[in-house]
DNA sequence: TTCACTGCAAACCTTTTGCAATTCT
DNA sequence: AGAATTGCAAAAGGTTTGCAGTGAA
């Protein structure tokens, strides 16, 4: 079980970008983020731990982190998560990285992330109904996770 | 068969909602829409028809038809666009006026929307596999519509 | 006539760009 | 050393706010 932060610097490392300081903090923050952030909320984050990084910076390792898939974006906010590792077992081949499904919660602002949702039939309707050639989807749930329900 | 115009300006009179010249023309823009605009865009383009109107109060009249469910959102890009006027008999009543389903197409950006995908199975593996109640959902499809299709 | 609504000015927040200085490897 | 990356300054873009004036009912 290796950690999302181990898991990004080695996907970095391996693609020959350089292992900054800016970079390596940006990547501590979502590590430990339990909901999405936007480039501001980061920024904030990093200064108040001490050592101060600029908002461009965080833009611009945002963009790096983004091509290459260990964060995406909630669609409805434009705030990014960090990418959830992928248990390959259960995951079908085909839809790999790129088909997130947010479960967002309207009490608490966490975000879970769930992978492998069965979306073939819904798919299948709207090629069917709307002749529509579907080649990718984005997905978010809104409503209360585990903790925030009641009773 | 009512315009999405007639229907729009039904509703805001009913409500108590003054037409004035800004907001009619807001919505005849919308109603001639066939893609997603941004409300820079919807006052551009009524600059150019003659009878220019500010950006504030594009940004103001979008606020309002939001709020009646005239217009609704596109996730990714922020735009906006009009909501479809249902055919009541295949709509389940619960997932009503909030339920869209959009088909963006990568190539024209043409945006058609779709009501009445059954989702009942997604949302039940959602709420049995992550313990998350589900109240609200927004699904996007990316691909290409009926004429972009090639052969 | 009255009050909702608009237009204008200005502020605010977010994101992008260019370039010189820094710092990983 | 050399190239990638950062920080700074500045601009560009989008959105919001306050207030006085206008116009729909």
């Amino acid at each position: 079980m290796t950690s999302y932060l181990a898991h990004a610097l080695h996907v970095l490392k391996d693609r020959k970008y350089r292992i900054t300081q800016p970079r390596k903090r940006v990547l501590e923050i979502l590590n430990d983020a339990h909901s999405a952030l936007s480039a501001y909320e980061i920024k904030d984050l990093i200064d108040r731990a001490g050592e101060p990084v600029d908002t461009v910076s965080v833009y611009r390792i945002l963009e790096c982190l983004e091509e290459n898939h260990l964060i995406h974006r909630v669609l409805q906010t434009g705030k990014v998560r960090k990418c959830q590792l992928e248990d390959e077992s259960d995951c079908r081949r085909e839809e790999h990285n790129h088909c997130h499904h947010l479960l967002i919660c309207r009490q608490c602002s966490g975000i879970e992330e769930v992978h492998c949702l069965n979306m073939a039939q819904v798919v299948t309707q709207v090629q069917r109904e709307s002749d529509f050639q579907v080649d990718a989807h984005h997905l978010e749930f809104f409503g209360l996770c585990r903790k925030c329900q009641v009773g």
